[in-house]
DNA sequence: GCGCGTAGCATTGTGGAACAATTCAGCACC
DNA sequence: GGTGCTGAATTGTTCCACAATGCTACGCGC
């Protein structure tokens, strides 16, 4: 007889996790501005860690496409260009599109989802620019993890960060601030709806608005140095 | 004045590179079944390398999702579950689906399809299974590539290759070698047609297909040991 | 036989030091 | 202007050591 008893994931941290995910909140936070070096000696003892660790976690850290790699030379904060832009607009319109027609379908529970609006919506009409990207990227976030695949959602997370990276120089304007929340209104009403045809091209048409958005505020496609659009 | 001259990538395969490359054709060859576990010091001197380097390689392709961490454990070549299979296939039809979507909508050539899809037509009628299974890999990751996005490529790519782990076990049958190639054409004359309706609709009923033959084969989603099953 | 603790071993996780390889900046030289 | 040298800084890789963890087998009491 086995005791049927729930059980919490308990989620061990190594050393080499615990270094990424600093540098990712570092990066994502914007408090390394695009163009610098991550130096391993550097981070290895800022963070009293070995400098395998550093090398590992930075490792993966490329791998996430969140920084940049180039040999013999280090690794670096990329700074995004229009090219980047319009490639990673592709990866989100294939994950989200096919996350908003599961879920018109009535695959999986927009429970998430209207919690993840609800919190736009309750914050206050002054609040910073940011708070209200960060809420936008939550309920794309959880249209995506409402349809339960691990991996769509893993991509769509990574995909996001980079995103961020670009993101950060977004500034607001005027009118964005009061159509956010009536617009992902109305694309969580289509999907409650029902009709996939009317749910994904609302949602195409909001992703595409948002890459052209970020595009006009990216540096241009140029070769400022060829290094920091390229990936590995 | 500076020359304009043509210059191939040229790009340098560090040993951890060099390392992960050989794992992963072992792993996706086949020639380590799943539940092995790769032990650093084995493969370290197998290698000849220093086991750093091996720690990194792993964490690549664990990264990459190839393989399974099991902390203070050691890493494994999973064993894909029928949960695995339709997660993957979620993902696969996010990426696939506005890849052919983008191609009837006219963006990309046609080209590198037409010549993946020509390699499946001009294979013998008694190759091997397996060499019909990569021709049809091919024919996809060919649209894929049409697109020109390097993100949607990585990402299926990455898929591909998990899937592989399972596809490894599909065994023929023989409707379905007579039916590969005209599926296909069809495909890419739906494709070539212009009809983003028709083209994504084949498309759909096409890797719903495929899905449902490789669940057929995987193991159930019994907890068989929970490892495998997981992802990071 | 069965449960249980325990000791030992294998393997991973992490740190430290060393050295080769590469890049880069500066500078003389032509 | 272009070329080549030289030395410092940084990355790439190896080797060694040791702690932490997990596994297995043995022994022991019952």
């Amino acid at each position: 007889m086995v005791e049927r008893l729930t059980v919490v994931p308990l989620h061990r941290v190594s050393t080499v996790e615990a270094v990424a995910n600093a540098v990712r909140a570092q990066v994502l936070d914007g408090d390394l501005t695009p163009g610098t070096q991550l130096r391993e000696v550097a981070l290895a003892q800022a963070y009293g860690v070995a400098r395998h660790g550093v090398r590992a976690a930075l490792h993966s850290l490329v791998q996430e496409g969140l920084l940049r790699h180039l040999p013999n030379r280090g690794v670096f904060v990329p700074r995004l260009t229009t090219a980047d832009v319009t490639d990673l607009h592709t990866l989100r319109c294939a994950v989200e599109l096919e996350a908003v027609g599961r879920l018109a379908d009535g695959a999986g529970s927009l429970q998430g989802v209207r919690k993840a609006l609800g919190a736009l919506a309750s914050l206050p009409a002054d609040a910073p620019w940011r708070d209200l990207v960060m809420a936008d990227l939550a309920i794309h976030r959880a249209m995506v993890d409402a349809v339960g695949s691990h991996r769509l959602s893993r991509v769509h997370a990574s995909l996001i960060a980079e995103l961020r990276l670009g993101l950060a120089s977004l500034s607001e304007k005027g009118e964005k601030r009061s159509s956010m929340l009536p617009e992902h209104r109305d694309l969580v009403a289509a999907i409650a709806g029902g009709s996939r045809q009317r749910a994904t091209a609302l949602m195409r048409a909001h992703l595409d608005q948002a890459a052209t958005d970020l595009a006009a505020v990216v540096v241009p496609a140029e070769r400022l140095d060829t290094y920091w659009t390229a990936e590995s």
